[in-house]
DNA sequence: TATATTAGAACGAACGTTCGATCTAGAGCA
DNA sequence: TGCTCTAGATCGAACGTTCGTTCTAATATA
């Protein structure tokens, strides 16, 4: 009877991972070293290697799993709801769930310098997830819910506010869960584009 | 009669901070070496220890008379003016132009993520600059120009999308100057919080 | 047995820093 | 004016450390 083992193939690597992942949020990708991660995750250097190839190759994997994660939760979001409003106001509530249940992953994805430890990387705000974000915006403004602007700049003023909140909770300056404030937020940015704003 | 001298110690002083502003807003503190920046600033590595005792201690001392300057700029925009609303427009304004005329100083303050190379610094949020601007909020909150929420939260929702448009614009994601988005910018920032939000 | 995985000592390169030598401006004095 | 002295500034070779990576042997799997 085949027990899974404990040293096995994928499990190394999810230790691996989970371990990286820590660290680089801590104290990030450069203050890391190979060797902090064999020691957090339990295995050996030739493992890693074995693996990831290269210490930037753990990091590329780390990014392109989070944003892949996040690109789902987004899209998973936005579905079965039919107003503009109700998809971006989803979506927004979405991460801020996310943000207190996986705070590492959310902080790696948005707050750390990805060029800086893998030069290739486009930056993030042209990846999956943003994209997305402005789609909705962009159909947003067609459907007549948002204001005649630039997409990008829409984008911007819809969540730059939550975003930014995001942020400070991730850097522990907001004491309060997001959720929390969540309807607040929402109801702000919602006024910054919207066309026919409601007032409470 | 006394010429000026090259290589005299405040003129080898700022040769050092210009070279390193360059050399880590373009790759990162971690990406530059002291060797890179001897050779940008064409001194000698004692010199650059003479001054600064450490690289951290160029980085610090590049960032302290950063956000000096930052705080400068912040306060000059918002005297004079009477309202809340001018006020917070003019700094956001000062700031959009201080993103074109100096790019690389805005970007090392507001984007690189300094307690990984200065792990004694506060977080950047809780600075001058952004207690300032904070300041401007609650005062607005007591004029009754901004609704009565937590001024944390306030803050955020009024500065949070013009300072992700200067973000994307440092990024080299968004082409346009940002002055000249700064009016469409800014009537959404603060539709976002106004109490009686004026439309166009 | 053949293949995939793990182990960890060893390696060279690059890093931040040190330190004694050298240079220079300007003060004190003749 | 010419000489000496001094403190501060500049220089760069050298240092010890740490880093990411490699490599070969050992081990587990099928």
């Amino acid at each position: 009877m085949p027990i899974p083992l404990e040293g096995t193939s994928p499990e190394v690597r999810r230790q691996i991972l989970n371990a990286a992942l820590e660290l680089f949020s801590g104290r990030g990708y450069f203050n890391t070293s190979v060797q902090d991660i064999r020691r957090a995750a339990g295995v050996s250097v030739g493992s890693i290697y074995h693996h990831f190839g290269s210490k930037e190759g753990i990091a590329k994997a780390l990014y392109d799993g989070i944003l892949e994660q996040l690109d789902r939760a987004v899209q998973q979001a936005a579905v079965g709801r039919l107003s503009c409003e109700a998809r971006c106001r989803a979506v927004m509530l979405r991460l801020f769930e996310l943000a207190e249940q996986e705070p590492l992953m959310v902080e790696f994805a948005l707050n750390a310098k990805h060029r800086e430890f893998m030069p290739e990387q486009p930056p993030i705000c042209s990846s999956g997830p943003f994209e997305r974000m402005r789609d909705l915006v962009r159909a947003g403004i067609i459907r007549g819910e948002i204001l005649p602007l630039d997409p990008m700049l829409a984008a911007a003023a819809l969540f730059g506010g939550p975003l930014r909140l995001l942020q400070l909770r991730l850097d522990g300056v907001l004491t309060q869960p997001l959720p929390e404030i969540f309807d607040t937020a929402w109801s702000c940015a919602w006024r910054a584009v919207a066309v026919n704003p409601r007032y409470r």
